[in-house]
DNA sequence: ACGCTTACTTGACTCATTCCAGAAAAGCGT
DNA sequence: ACGCTTTTCTGGAATGAGTCAAGTAAGCGT
């Protein structure tokens, strides 16, 4: 478990990287998505004021879409929720989210060429495929089960 | 190309099919969605209302509901759009859609069980995987490219 | 045809998110 | 350290999809 202080300075590396400036709700956003990875807007901006007071709402909404833009966030849109932001970019990894609790957890691509060509694309150049597995996580299968 | 009566015949079969009651809004919905799959919940009004006359935004909403939860319909949200509905239930096909017009096409699933088994499942317990290929449309290309 | 039950109407309302605009603050190259 | 430029703040308002609640209308089994 990495300490704050060495999240604020790689998120301060990434920063500068990117050629944005390295600002404290900058890095508080990313801090805190690397402390609570698939949060939304909200959640964000709740821990960063946690960590550094007063933040508008504004700012965070703003920083957020900078970030994404500029390729330091992945925003996802699960259906049926707000939209959610992770650090982890550049590689195409998918999702799975339990249906109980809404949980979302990170899944390698593990290189499935299939998933990349669809068996008729009717002409479409494809950039991306995104995977979303749906289910019950190990702590929701056992409620649910109890229900049924 | 079937006639209105057609789709409106088959609409009131599959209506009483799953047990539900046979009311004009619900009938507009499902020919509406015929005539234009992956529609959202304000196209489908508009059709509807085309067709019927005056029906509440409300009504339609209970209807798209209603038949998604009786398994008539089938709910998508693809990302930065609102949910969309479409009648063709039963298979599990994916979606292309155009990051240009945001056209949206069936892709058949083509058996890739890969898909359906992630590396490492957590101890999830799936049920659906859900691909959604991104890229540009055929008629898409040409623009895109020109501004590139 | 009757009446129970389900569906539809109307209108107010929530929620996430965006926009607006001017003022204040802060980053960073020199 | 200075000053230009970008970012953030205040805070108010608007948007658009979707929901809630209570009354009215309509389907359908008898």
């Amino acid at each position: 478990m990495p300490t704050d202080e060495e999240l604020r300075d790689d998120a301060t590396s990434r920063l500068r990287a990117a050629g944005l400036r390295v600002t404290a709700p900058r890095v508080g956003v990313l801090v805190a998505l690397e402390r609570e990875s698939h949060a939304d807007a909200d959640t964000v901006a709740r821990h960063v004021r946690g960590s550094l007071g007063a933040v508008s709402t504004q700012a965070v909404y703003d920083v957020l879409h900078a970030l994404t833009e500029a390729g330091l966030l992945r925003r996802i849109e699960p259906a049926g929720s707000t939209a959610r932001y992770e650090t982890r970019v550049g590689d195409n990894h998918h999702h799975m989210i339990c249906r109980g609790c809404g949980v979302i957890v990170d899944v390698d691509c593990s290189g499935l060429a299939p998933c990349l060509a669809p068996a008729h694309p009717h002409g479409f150049l494809l950039d991306e495929a995104e995977v979303t597995f749906w289910g019950l996580c190990p702590e929701c299968q056992p409620a649910n089960e109890e229900n049924a």
